[in-house]
DNA sequence: CGAGTTTGACCTGCGC
DNA sequence: GCGCAGGTCAAACTCG
C-alpha cells in the first residue's frame, strides 16, 4: 500500500502575484487564488524520477528541502489548456522511492490519445 | 529553429 | 520585524 500521504498536505500553495516594480504595465496585481485544486500524493519506488503516465512534463523549477537530503523537482503539463503541476520528491531514506504529488486534473486525454484512459481513479480529495 | 532542461534570483508565508 | 524554507519564473543553453 504506497498509498500513504507524506506531510506534504500541510504546506499551503501561494500563487506569485506580478507585482514587478517598474513594470506598472502588468496591472494583473490580483492574487491567482489562493490554489483550491485537488492534490494527490503517490509514493512509487521507481528508478526514474518522472513516471511517464501518458502526459508530457516539462521541469520548470528544482529546489532542495530540508525534509529531503535530495532535490524535488517540480514539473508542469506542457498541454497550454491545462494546468496541471507535478511534484517530484526524492525520500532520503530510501533514493529508490520517489513521492509523486499531482496537483490539478488533466482537462485533456494524454497524449498517447489512444483511448480516454479514465485512469481517475485517484482519490478525489 | 523549437521545445525542453538547467540554474539562479526573487517573492511570499510562517515561525520565532 | 526578521529570518528561513519553499515555490515559481525567466534567461541561457542543449539536444533533436
Amino acid at each position: 500500500m504506497h498509498c500513504r500521504l507524506p506531510p506534504l498536505e500541510l504546506q499551503q500553495f501561494r500563487w506569485r502575484n506580478s507585482s514587478s516594480s517598474g513594470c506598472g504595465e502588468k496591472g494583473k496585481v490580483k492574487v491567482r487564488r489562493k490554489l483550491r485544486e485537488p492534490r494527490f500524493c503517490f509514493q512509487t519506488r521507481s528508478e526514474v524520477d518522472v513516471l511517464d503516465d501518458g502526459y508530457k512534463w516539462r521541469k520548470y523549477g528544482q529546489k532542495v528541502v530540508k525534509n529531503s537530503l535530495h532535490p524535488r523537482s517540480y514539473y508542469r503539463c506542457t498541454h497550454s489548456n491545462c494546468r496541471v503541476k507535478k511534484r517530484v520528491e526524492r525520500l532520503s531514506e530510501d533514493c529508490r522511492m520517489v513521492i509523486t504529488t499531482y496537483e490539478g486534473r488533466h482537462n485533456h486525454t494524454p497524449s498517447e490519445d489512444s483511448n480516454s484512459s479514465e485512469h481517475e481513479c485517484f482519490s478525489s480529495f
